[in-house]
Formats: C-alpha cells, structure tokens, sequence
RNA sequence: GGCCCCAUCGUCUAGCCUGGUCUAGGACACCGCCCUUUCACGGCGGCGACACGGGUUCAAAUCCCGUUGGGGCUGCCA
C-alpha cells in the first residue's frame, strides 16, 4: 500500500509544513547512524532514501554520527562506514571530519559525543521550565516496582514518585545520584508521517521517560530531538522501528519549542526467509555485495525498489539518474520487504550489460588477478575483446572467472556431465578429429572463418552445428557454459585451439591425462 | 500484558485514497517454446495471490469491525 491518502503533498514530492504554519523552503535530512563496524544494508536504505529525496529537491544531506556510547564506537568503525556510503556513491553535504576532510557544514558538530553540552544545556532548560525533573529512585526500587507489575498483570509504569518533588525534598537529596525524565504531559499526540499516515497515542501510555543519565550523558530520544531541532531538520526519514519513538519525539520537540519536523518511518529490510536482516549474516555489510561483484548503482536499484514503486508501470531499471528523476514521495510503499538475491543477480546483470565495456574491463582486469591470472600481459584490444565478450552474460563482476578462466590457463579437467553427453557418446572421437582437420587449414582466424568452418563442417556431415560446437567448447574451455563459440576461439588463439582439440582427442581415445593434472 | 504499525502470486509489487473497467496487471524465480550454438540476452506462452470471518452496498482486493499472522515500542540501548 502506498502512502499516497496522506494529501500532504503539493508539487513534484515538495512536502509543505502543515501544523507550524512555518515554510519549511530548505528541506534538510539526515542519516544518524551508531558506527558499529560497518554500513549495514538497512541503514544504507534509509541513508539512500534520504539522499535521493534530499537531492530530488535541492535539499540538504546531513550525515551525523549517534557515537553517545563512547566504548561502542571505535575510529575504524566510522571509516569502515563511510566506506559503505563512498562505494554507493552516497555523499553528504554536512558531517563530521572524515579522512582528511574537516567538517562540512554550520550546524555541527555532527558527533553526538562532541555535543554533550548542548544535550545537557537543554536539559536543564526544561528542567527550569519545569517541564522534566530530577528522579533519585534507584535502578533496584525501579526493578523492583517493574517485577511487581508484572505479576500483577499490570502495565510496568513508572510510579512518577519523584514527579512533585518539592525543590526542599530535591535539596535534600544532597548529591545523591539522579536521572533526569521529562515530564510527559496530558492529553494525546498526533504524528502525522508521509508514509504510516496519522498516528496518534494516548500521553498516558508513555512513562515519565529518561532523557538524562546519572552521568549527564543524554538518552537516545533527547539526543535525537535536540540534535534534530537544532540542525533543523525538516523531514525525519528513518526506520519504522521508530513510529513509536516519534510520538515522544513529538512531545520533546514540543516541549523544547522546536518547530516540529515532518516524518517518514520506511519499512525496514527483511533477510531472505523473512527476519529481520542480522548483522552476522552475509550481505548485511553493503560491502559484502562490492566483494561480490555487485555493482552499486545496481544495489541501488534494487534497494530504492524495495519500498518504493516508479509512477510509471512495468519498469524497474534505473540508473542512478534515473532515480533522481522518479523518486517520488508518494510512491513510497509502508509494509517490510524481504531481500531477494535472485532479483538482485538479475538487475545487476542488467546493469552490466549498461555499462561502457571500458569500464567494466577496468573492473575486470583486477578480479582476473585477484585469481591469479595475469591478464596484463594481454593486449588492452584483446582484453577490451575478451570484456564485450563476456559482458552480455555475466551477471556479477566476479562471474567474469568462470566465463574467462579458460583463456589464461590450460584445461586441467572437463565438466563431468558435459564429458558425459559429449565425449562418452559414439561418434566422439571422430567428430573431435573432424574439427582438427577442418580447423587446421584456416589461414584467417577470426571468428567469421570459424563460424564458416563449423558450417561447412556440419553441412557436409549433415550434422547440426550443436553437434560440433559442444565438444569444440568442452575442449576449449572445459565447460558447457561461456561466451560465444567463435568469439572465444579467436580470441584464444589458433595454435591453442588446436593443441586442446588434440587433447580431447587423447582423452577420448586413450584417457590420455589432461595437462597439468598433478593431482 | 498494554499501545502502535503492517498484511495481494514463492519473492518484490500495481490496483486500495476517489467501490463497478480486476475472469487482479508487471517483475524476479520456476517450467515450456522460439531466436536453424549451450549458458546468457531477447521474444512468446505457462504456473501462481486479494490471510480469515463478519458487516456496509445493487456491487468490495478496494470502505468498516473483529480474528489470525508478522513487526515495533514498552531500558539509566540506539
């Protein structure tokens, strides 16, 4: 279901403040992840969703990192982080010093743990407004209070003990240790969210919630409503986990005379059989897919296509362009989608066969080594050949070695099931001798010559093509699978075609050993 | 437990707001056939869904209520 019975729209996605009154003419977001160790792939939907609405309208992109738990947060998580954000091409206008770049932006600092003051500044100012309090209960009494309800079957509330406090029974506590909580008000709370539509909830069912530690470190919420008031966010867009969240969001905004913000709680990324996508599993990590030969403006794709639908029908290629193009807001959908490989593979395809073969050489040249092949030894035109080749069939970067192994290395097994249909079958041997004698005599060897001899060949047999380009293939290359027959035999060169035409031919009569088979 | 959100083919989804044009459209996957070469690409075709139960209505995938299932929040985590 699309979140389009939400009228809060006017033209072209440009969402207009409704309740303020206030024209929100800069549109702001932001992505405020917690730097755990990587860039986990629902963290980069959202990031991607809040860039793409961010750049679709001139907007700003905000990147400010929720480090508030010291320990937690190690420099080598930031960069592996922003590592995912650089490889997707997801770049921010204002965020923290990276690298060696200083801070971007005037809103900063853009590191929570860099802001304690301001967090503890605005505590306090609710504090004197008499809008949050001091609680001195201990974390046992409260432990205690909350097994209690429990068992009784109750709702486990805060007892709002310290809640009237008189300033004489505060000075009293002397220096005994407190959190702060805010002082939820009555009555009830509206979000109104682009996406969930009207959410409203009863004030009461929110406890006295914390917002300060003993420590005078802020609580998630305060952080985030302060942090968000002051960079002057116009459009929250972040993960459903948070609908609830927002109505105390709403209170604190409220409470802190912040103009509030618009919402936008997206679905979050479901793994394959349907969970919630844990980070131990492969490809919960963005740079799992780089490491897999997928490319990022097909990840991309797929992923603003998880929850989000183009106006216009049946179409679901998108160039990174593209998307800024149709990314609309009222084609984001609200229930949780599961990731699918299998599609992925397929766009990523896709957007290989899209690509400048140049460039995709140049993405290919490394993985060939990585393998340990040494494809620079070639020339660039016969690499560029060997690149437009494979390009119409593979569909990750990564495939690019079974597709073209064969070319830098000699064949030291046969597929077994295609030795199976086609070198354990009568006939065998003399077609293999065949393709010898009728290979052996071209003086032009391109593929058109090729082409032509396998015709000639088949056409004087009164045998299919097929019938003769399989086992030459099995011979070549070793597999049933690869680019196209002729392409390839040119490409390989004569002498070598031959040389492993005779070795198929060996293999076939006698069991002959295949080359470099020490095993 | 309480509160909140979600629910169309195996998967991603269109349609839902503004009920009839829906014998529910597309894509991935799968299965066939075609492209006188496999795989791939492309084309054609097949399989395959409105979670369930009530209501409202001449008419419901579409509106309302309930049930079930999934998810979230309910922390001195974020």
């Amino acid at each position: 279901m699309l979140a389009k019975h939400c009228a809060c729209y006017s033209m072209e996605g440009i969402i207009l403040k409704r309740f303020t009154g206030v024209s929100m003419d800069q549109i702001r977001c932001r992505i405020a992840p917690s730097p755990s160790g990587f860039l986990h792939i629902g963290t980069a939907k959202i990031a991607l969703f809040n860039w793409l609405f961010a750049r679709k309208n001139g907007g700003t992109f905000v990147l400010r990192l929720e480090d508030t738990d010291a320990e937690r947060t190690d420099e080598s998580f930031v960069q592996a982080m922003c590592e995912g954000f650089q490889w997707l091409g997801i770049d921010w206008d204002e965020g923290p010093p990276f690298g060696d770049e200083p801070q971007k932006g005037d809103y900063g600092p853009y590191r929570q743990s860099d802001r304690k003051a301001i967090y503890q500044q605005e505590t306090q100012r609710l504090l004197d407004e008499g809008k949050a309090y001091k609680c001195f209960c201990t974390r046992e009494e409260l432990e205690a209070e909350r097994e209690r309800a429990q068992q009784e079957k109750r709702p486990p509330r805060y007892s709002q003990k310290c809640r009237n406090l008189s300033p004489e029974e505060v000075a009293a506590m002397g220096d005994r240790s407190y959190v702060v909580r805010f002082k939820v008000p009555d009555g009830s709370t509206e979000v109104n969210d682009l996406v969930q539509g009207t959410v409203r909830c009863e004030n009461k069912e929110f406890d006295d919630f914390v917002i300060q530690k003993p420590n005078g470190d802020p609580i998630f919420h305060m952080a985030v409503v302060v942090d968000d008031g002051q960079m002057q966010i116009s459009h929250v867009i972040r993960g459903d986990d948070h609908l609830t969240n927002a109505t105390r969001h709403v209170m604190l905004f409220q409470a802190l005379g912040y103009p509030v913000p618009e919402f936008a709680h997206l679905p979050m990324v479901l793994d394959e059989k349907g969970k919630k996508y844990s980070k131990r599993l492969h490809g919960a990590n963005v740079l799992d897919w780089r490491n897999d030969g997928y490319l990022p403006e097909a990840l991309i794709n797929y992923v603003a296509l998880l929850g989000w639908t183009p106006e216009e029908p049946n179409r679901e290629l998108f160039t990174i362009d593209e998307l800024l193009e149709a990314f609309v807001i009222k084609r984001w959908g609200k229930s949780a989608a599961r990731f699918d490989r299998k599609k992925l593979d397929w766009l990523n395809g896709r957007h290989i066969r899209l690509m400048d073969t140049r460039v995709l050489m140049e993405r290919v040249i490394p993985v060939l080594e990585e393998a340990g092949f040494n494809p620079r030894e070639r020339s660039e035109d016969w690499l560029l050949r060997m690149t437009e080749i494979c390009q119409e069939k593979i569909g990750t970067i990564n495939n690019i070695i079974e597709y073209a192994d064969f070319f830098f290395k000699e064949i030291n097994s046969y597929e077994p099931k295609a030795v199976k249909k086609q070198y354990q079958k009568e006939g065998a041997e003399t077609k293999l001798q065949q393709l010898i004698d009728a290979l052996t005599p071209l003086e032009d060897w391109s593929a058109d010559m090729i082409k032509a001899a396998f015709e000639a060949l088949a056409e004087a047999q009164g045998e299919k093509l097929g019938a003769y380009i399989h086992p030459a293939r099995l011979a070549f290359t070793g597999k049933s699978v690869g680019p196209g027959l002729f392409e390839l035999a040119e490409l390989l060169g004569k002498d070598a075609c031959l040389e492993r035409l005779q070795n198929a031919l060996d293999y076939v009569n006698v069991g002959a050993p295949l080359p470099e088979v020490q095993e």
